[in-house]
DNA sequence: TACTGTGAACTATTTCACAGCC
DNA sequence: GGCTGTGAAATAGTTCACAGTA
């Protein structure tokens, strides 16, 4: 054994996601079977995943809901607002930028950029589209951690580049290409065609096996 | 060796998608080393990986761009055009709605739907908003295979059960759930906070090792 | 010579199965 | 009795290394 796997701790987030959903209708404790009956994952799994981690169930019980949600959290960098710079404010950037899921989990965005002049200085929400020239001060001097880059593929990875260079660690791409970083920043792609195009695959057999996971994300 | 591994078949998109890069810039012929070069994949997984299909190179040449573009169309079914239906306009279904990128790929979504009714009859580009209860009747038609899912949580295994009882085999959901199927319907999940809150795990280190998978989607 | 295609070796991940505890 | 935590066994996936060929 050596470190944590890579798979475990992608799978942390729907643990916690399905937790926080029970605690929320009243449930006190779940087993690990209940528990990955509602996600589809055998309870065997669950219980190895946390147990990198500590033990955090009961015997004979199972796991106080609340209290795993709260050690998810912690182990997952939650206890704290995460804040992130978006670039690239076409369609996609707006939707982003206008998409209240991040703020309901922690996560903030702080500023938006383009290079496109014509956006520049338009309010979105409570915020003013920045020039791309502004970026690395505002990054540097709030010391943002998350990039998010929403900008066409070409841009993309001298976006990621320009990210990386004022110190952010992470990346959350919604662009087509997978981009190139040093081995301290963290990368996450989103492609919704990459996804459906593995899935046409399966719809194109004769017969489909199972159902396939999230590549969450 | 039994089937194909999962894996492997959800890497193929990541392997079209920059051989297509490449033919654009002109490229003829490419190594299996070039292309790891450019996904940062071995080259050996990306031979194995083509090996599972066939042998589409030559030795002490490499791959022609071309026909190996071409051949990763045939297997991951991109030969026809594929129709989808929408359901949920809210802000993120109207941001999917207007997503440039399906349809140049050839993923179309062929009609949208919400149960709002300030929302049914409202045109989305060329489309108008239906109310729900036409949804069985439209998939069904057009024999329309993939469903994308934009509802709120709440709502989301209904409208998956809704959609799987009209027949369609495939759903992308941006609902934070894993949704029930039976076994012959695919399913591929996008959720960026999920995605963020892997992230977040590895930026709370005090030291981070490689840069993370897509899991893409 | 420069590459692919591929068994075999290796490594990672999942599942089993049971001791231990509530 | 029912459930966790966990080594050990089983499976799955990746990489090696080299024979074969253009």
């Amino acid at each position: 054994m050596n470190g944590i796997p890579e798979v475990v701790i992608q799978r942390l987030p729907l643990y916690l996601r399905t937790l926080e959903a029970l605690d929320e209708d009243g449930l006190v404790v779940v087993s690990s079977q209940e528990l990955g009956d509602s996600l589809q994952v055998t309870p065997a799994q669950i219980r190895k995943d946390l147990s990198y981690f500590g033990r955090f169930g009961k015997q004979g019980r199972g796991y106080r809901v609340r209290d795993l949600v709260r050690e998810l959290r912690r182990i997952l960098g939650l206890g704290q607002e995460w804040e992130m710079v978006l670039v690239g404010m076409g369609r996609l950037g707006w939707a982003v930028a206008s998409y209240g899921g991040f703020a309901q989990h922690g996560f903030q965005v702080v500023a938006c950029f383009d290079n496109d002049p014509a956006l520049v200085g338009k309010a979105v929400g409570p915020l003013l589209i920045q020039d791309d020239s502004t970026l690395a001060a505002t990054v540097r001097e709030r010391g943002v951690g998350i990039g998010i880059v929403a900008v066409p593929v070409d841009a993309a990875q001298q976006v990621v580049d320009q990210l990386v260079a004022c110190g952010v660690r992470g990346i959350l791409s919604y662009a087509p290409i997978v981009p190139r970083v040093p081995p301290h920043v963290w990368v996450q792609n989103i492609d919704p065609v990459v996804a459906l195009q593995a899935m046409t695959y399966h719809l194109s057999q004769r017969k489909a096996p199972r159902a396939a996971g999230r590549r969450a994300v």
